[in-house]
DNA sequence: GCATTTAAATACCGATCGGTAATTTATTTT
DNA sequence: AAAATAAATTACCGATCGGTATTTAAATGC
């Protein structure tokens, strides 16, 4: 019936690292314990160390599949043509709907990995930082074209326009988490986007 | 020689008392142990239950002396007179130089505070948002005030502005934790203020 | 049917967790 | 000097921590 040789697996593996992805995103690394992630996944803790590794390289895989699911949604936003004004908006909105989706936990599991990690000696340190630089350099990339094109001021900067609105996300992640709900995180993005002259 | 009749205090609770909020600002409640702060402080574990009562509300202590110490420095930025543009510029310069000092954790303990007690099933739980709500509502208030004597367009949503700058201190809290530096930090603040209208 | 393979399940490891009881030390009062 | 008081110190508590050895169950290959 089964695929492999031995005793088929009572749980997939993928859907064991969803429920463990929101279970550090709403607790943290320090606050999840293996025990914990044994009776939310339904995987005992001889699975998840054979499946997964130690804590550190669940919690790894954890964020980095939250990162990779986001890839599709930010991908169709990067690709679709419009003003960079759109698209700026478009990119904090869809943030912002992200943060308080009924099914997940509140916020935003790679600002909560920036600052619950960033005392953690390991690799895990690091890892928040990264993905949101990756962001910040698509961010980047976007802006520096619109300008190219003259859809933004010659003497504008755009690396301190990236900045300013990856900056902006990681302030939606800590209001969603601390409970701020949609219209309030809308609010607040209407009012950034009025960093950006009223031609663009 | 001492005050008191018994044997005298070896250490000064007010200094244990800054040396357990500088752990917890850096590794958080669940990262922090008794036994790290009985370390960090010099006052071994009895000492620290008899003075401060159990974890949680020497974590609360904590959070509330960070708060209250950075009062004096906002109460005068508050009364000191000027156009609110100048006030809100200050305000945020303020709270990024508060972000990267050299004796102390990187970020902002209550924004870490925000992040990593959500999930606490306890009175910390709200902690960091109460104080950051307060910062709010003293921030909306001189907002209104600004409005009120023409310093703001009549069409201007004094919540929507006092809310946004009180995100971007959100915003820089965490870049704070991740690394940014000082430069990184101005140049975020040059952009957000850029929000107001050039007239205000 | 039987060996092999793979995973589940149980039980367990030493270390550390938050928290405390019991004792010792240093000071003041009388 | 002795009683009283308060803090430091040491040692310890049961529970839980991250992690694993051992056994059992369920599938495939021959």
């Amino acid at each position: 019936m089964g695929i492999g040789r031995g005793r088929p697996r009572k749980s997939d593996p993928e859907q064991v690292l969803d429920k463990a992805m929101a279970l550090f995103w709403e607790r943290g690394f320090e606050g999840t314990s293996m025990n914990d992630l044994a009776c939310a996944t339904g995987m005992a803790k001889p699975g998840l160390y054979a499946t997964f590794g130690d804590k550190e390289e669940l919690y790894s895989r954890a964020i980095t599949r939250y990162f990779e699911q986001s890839a599709p949604v930010f991908d169709e936003i990067f690709n679709t043509p419009g003003p960079v004004k759109d698209f700026l908006r478009r990119y904090l909105e869809t943030i912002a709907a992200s943060l308080n989706k009924k099914d997940c936990p509140s916020g935003c599991f790679m600002v909560n990995s920036i600052i619950d990690c960033a005392s953690q000696p390991s690799s895990l340190e690091s890892l928040g930082r990264e993905f949101h630089e990756k962001r910040q350099g698509a961010l980047l990339k976007r802006v520096q074209e619109a300008q190219q094109q003259g859809e933004l001021p010659a003497d504008a900067d755009p690396k301190a326009l990236a900045d300013f609105f990856a900056g902006q996300s990681l302030a939606l992640g800590v209001m969603a988490r601390s409970g701020a709900d949609q219209k309030a995180l809308q609010s607040f993005i209407d009012v950034a986007m009025t960093v950006l002259p009223e031609g663009a």
